[in-house]
DNA sequence: CGGGAGATCCTCT
DNA sequence: GAGGATCTCCCGC
């Protein structure tokens, strides 16, 4: 059995969401099924939305959609993309501030025959590696949101390990029009389980970081 | 293998 | 009534 560490305490999630961002790489997201099975992910690829960012859903200040956002750090916020697809964001910094983090890949550690089952391939790369795919491998949906990760009611992060110190590539989000001056997507370097993010901003930002670096 | 379009429906204007 | 924090399939090269 996989030892996924200490579950993260709400203080841990109490932070800006870049800060957080960064900080759930490495992390291990663990979703307890009623029939008692167990499936575990371990987290390779973030983006962190604020709130006076015109790309995040808190933009616009509260809604019914949006209000598990203001809520208090460490709570699973959960919306429909595109009518198809589910996205998990866990919420980030102090009450009421509409801050949160996209979870958009991981690498899949314990479950994966119920979470091929659940995205209907054998192709384990392509279990977990965006985030709607990523909520459909483990099962994760509308009726999750607003479920508190910090206390362990089944969906849970667990302390796992972060990646070495400089293994963390910084770029420009996926999938936005507006925004795109925050380099606010993080993911670990050289991981193969990470999204085929398209679109141009992707390499350009990676490759930018990478000679930054220099 | 890269790009484009359609699916599909909820949310807010 | 328009427009998505996406995914997959189906082209064409």
């Amino acid at each position: 059995m996989t030892s996924a560490g200490r579950r993260l305490p709400r203080r841990w999630f109490a932070r800006p969401s870049p800060v957080l961002a960064r900080d759930l790489l490495g992390r291990v997201l663990v979703h307890r099924l009623a029939g008692g099975e167990r499936l575990a992910v371990r987290i390779v690829e973030t983006e962190a939305y604020a709130f006076d960012d015109p790309a995040s859903h808190s933009f616009r200040g509260p809604t019914p959609r949006n209000a598990v956002m203001f809520g208090s750090a460490g709570f699973c916020y959960v919306y429909l993309s595109y009518g198809v697809h589910q996205c998990m964001n866990v919420v980030a910094g102090e009450d009421g501030v509409g801050a949160a983090v996209l979870l958009r890949s991981a690498e899949p550690l314990s479950g994966i025959a119920e979470m091929s089952a659940n995205r209907g391939t054998d192709d384990v790369l392509a279990l977990c590696s965006g985030p709607g795919k990523l909520c459909q491998a483990l099962g994760i949906d509308g009726t999750d949101n607003g479920a508190d990760l910090a206390r362990g009611t089944g969906l849970e992060i667990h302390e796992g390990r972060a990646p070495a110190r400089g293994r963390v590539l910084v770029s420009t989000r996926v999938g936005i029009r507006t925004g795109l001056d925050r380099p606010w997507r993080f993911r670990i370097a050289d991981d193969r389980w990470v999204s085929r993010a398209r679109g141009a901003g992707d390499l350009a930002a990676g490759t930018a970081v990478r000679s930054r670096r220099r």
